[in-house]
DNA sequence: TATTTTATTGACAATGTGTTATTTAATCAA
DNA sequence: TTGATTAAATAACACATTGTCAATAAAATA
């Protein structure tokens, strides 16, 4: 899978590198597929031997930094329930730092629609996971669980863009520490006193 | 201001019944001005006479429903603080309610980023002016302020989302009524207890 | 009704898209 | 190192969309 030719291995980090730089230097929609291969120093008709679309191109750098957060979280979080664990949000904010370009980007003010409610969706599922692996099967929650995991991955995405587009005025750890006083600090949260 | 030629009135309002037509048929990116044009019954020349840009028309009539929704909440909340007051969010999910059809477009798979982003600001500003107005000259919360409002933010955002794209699976009431459990229902969220 | 304003029509250049056939160049394996 | 293979460059293509404009037709207002 990684046999790859190595022009192929070029070009394509090429147009990813492009790519990342334009988005940094005006929206998303306004780049054009011919500006990226320029930026590349690669011909137009080159893009589409790899890419059929803008959208592919983003999808696929995301998916690649994405992956480097999960396993970033994975090997720092050891089965710890998510309101224990520090490490999960401070890993997040941290990754938002080091491409803190590209989530400009997609997150600000001209942000991508459907990376955002990808985004969102995602941490939702992942919340969701966490939650039933760690309430697993206690009394069943006031609120339910579907319900419970958006409300944490809005607060985190709503925290991570906020961070993000405010040119991030705390530290990570701040904002870590932040986020799981609101989504689980009070302790109450998961099963309301009400 | 309202003193219209009557085939100005006709004609935008032809070209926003179309564009909220078409948007419940196919991602707002892919629709094209000629398209909106066709639908409306009105030639695409005499788009440019009123809207600069797509965008422009859709801005125009997001404004307009939402000033509908600023209307309904004023009339109903009392001077209420937030997290007493059950009319403030019941408001918000009958209006997306009634707008069931524009919201999934805009917030959906294929939402349009810039919307999105402005929706969440707008509803930052909007909580942030609430728990500066109720929290007034108390002690200095843990949180920052625009942290704890765009926490509550977030949360609204994904909730109404989520409720739009997962075809309102619970009444307007009962969202409500979690929203404001997850938000103001224990109380310490402001002052938290740790 | 006369005047003013708006809408229609058809055309225009400009830009971007997606694809193709051909030529040139780099890579890999033997 | 050579030869076969694969990728990239090039130039061209039809197509769609945009934004604008001048001339004409139609409607509304005073």
């Amino acid at each position: 899978m990684e046999t790859l030719d190595r022009r192929v291995r070029r070009t394509r980090n090429q147009l990813g590198d492009a790519l990342r730089e334009l988005i940094t230097e005006k929206p998303y929609e306004a780049i054009t597929i011919q500006e990226i291969s320029d930026r590349a120093d690669v011909n137009r008709a080159t893009f589409y031997l790899h890419y059929g679309s803008k959208d592919e191109l983003l999808a696929q750098n995301l998916r690649e930094i994405f992956d480097e957060l999960v396993i970033q979280i994975e090997a720092r979080a050891e089965g710890k329930p998510p309101w224990e664990s520090m490490v999960h949000a401070q890993a997040l904010f941290e990754h938002l730092d080091e491409h803190f370009g590209l989530y400009q980007a997609v997150l600000g003010q001209h942000g991508v629609g459907y990376v955002m409610h990808q985004i969102l969706a995602y941490i939702t599922t992942h919340e969701e996971r966490l939650l039933r692996d760690y309430l697993g099967n206690a009394a069943a929650p006031v609120i339910p669980i579907p319900i419970l995991a958006r409300h944490v991955a809005g607060s985190i995405f709503a925290l991570a863009s906020w961070w993000v587009e405010n040119n991030r005025p705390y530290p990570p750890e701040t904002m870590a520490h932040f986020l799981l006083q609101l989504c689980y600090g009070v302790g109450t949260l998961v099963t309301p006193e009400n």
